[in-house]
DNA sequence: GAAAGTACTTTCCAAAAGGAAACTACCCTA
DNA sequence: TAGGGTAGTTTCCTTTTGGAAAGTACTTTC
């Protein structure tokens, strides 16, 4: 009995499978999005000014977060040379490219909770 | 010397974090979109299948997600009364909403991969 | 009646993720 | 010179996540 051909592994499917992983990895964590959210609303934060804007993060977190982002060149870090000096956290061009996806993720999470309250059921 | 009041922390803005939170709280893990992915191209597959079809996974992993996606009503399972008992997984018509979320973040992955052999340094 | 296929579940363990609190270091103001 | 603000880092601990392997249960085929 010969094994079924079940999908498509295609070669255009395993790249798409593997975009999504790459993806993923990038923004893994549980601080990723809102980092990103935060600094696309509002460009150009210091560190204790996210810390302060982003409920419940940590300063460990924070710091190694915002490392990530900054390696993957999704935000610029710039040490201003003000006298307590002060450091820019802002979301780059390239991590800009994210707003569709975050806003997809937003509208979804919006519909989501008008599915469950609007519903009997689903 | 007042606080500055940073960005936007109208509700709008609440409730956007809040959504994203939400959607995923619910598409945490390392095999959510895999699987959701994986039914979205091939509708209706097996336990067996699925185990084939998604690289790397585990049954156990495999198990628990697939309950977690059958509890948001992302998929649904169906038990065949065929012979040896089978059972059907398929993605449901509101885990299809989730379609164009699925595709940005692999439109995303794709473009990264782009960006990194493309570009000298981004 | 043994093997193999369906669909899982259970156990046991290792690694990763995340949080609280304390600590560094530097500067300014009072 | 003590307190408070900047921007983090370090330590220690708990929770979460995930994987390998074996086990359960039932059925059909050889």
């Amino acid at each position: 009995m010969k094994k079924k051909a079940v999908i498509n592994d295609s070669p255009v499917c395993q790249v798409r499978m593997q975009a999504i992983s790459d993806t993923m990895s990038i923004l893994s964590g549980k601080w990723k999005f809102h980092i990103l959210g935060t600094l696309i609303e509002g460009s150009k934060l210091g560190f204790m000014d996210l810390l302060r804007e982003i409920d419940g993060i940590g300063s460990k977190m924070l710091s190694k977060e915002l490392q990530d982002l900054e390696m993957n060149h999704l935000v610029s870090r710039t040490v201003m040379d003000t006298k307590p000096i002060t450091v820019e956290y802002a979301i780059t061009e390239y991590g800009a490219t994210l707003s569709p996806l975050i806003n997809e993720l937003a509208k979804w999470g919006i519909e989501y909770r008008q599915s469950i309250h609007g519903s009997k059921g689903v």
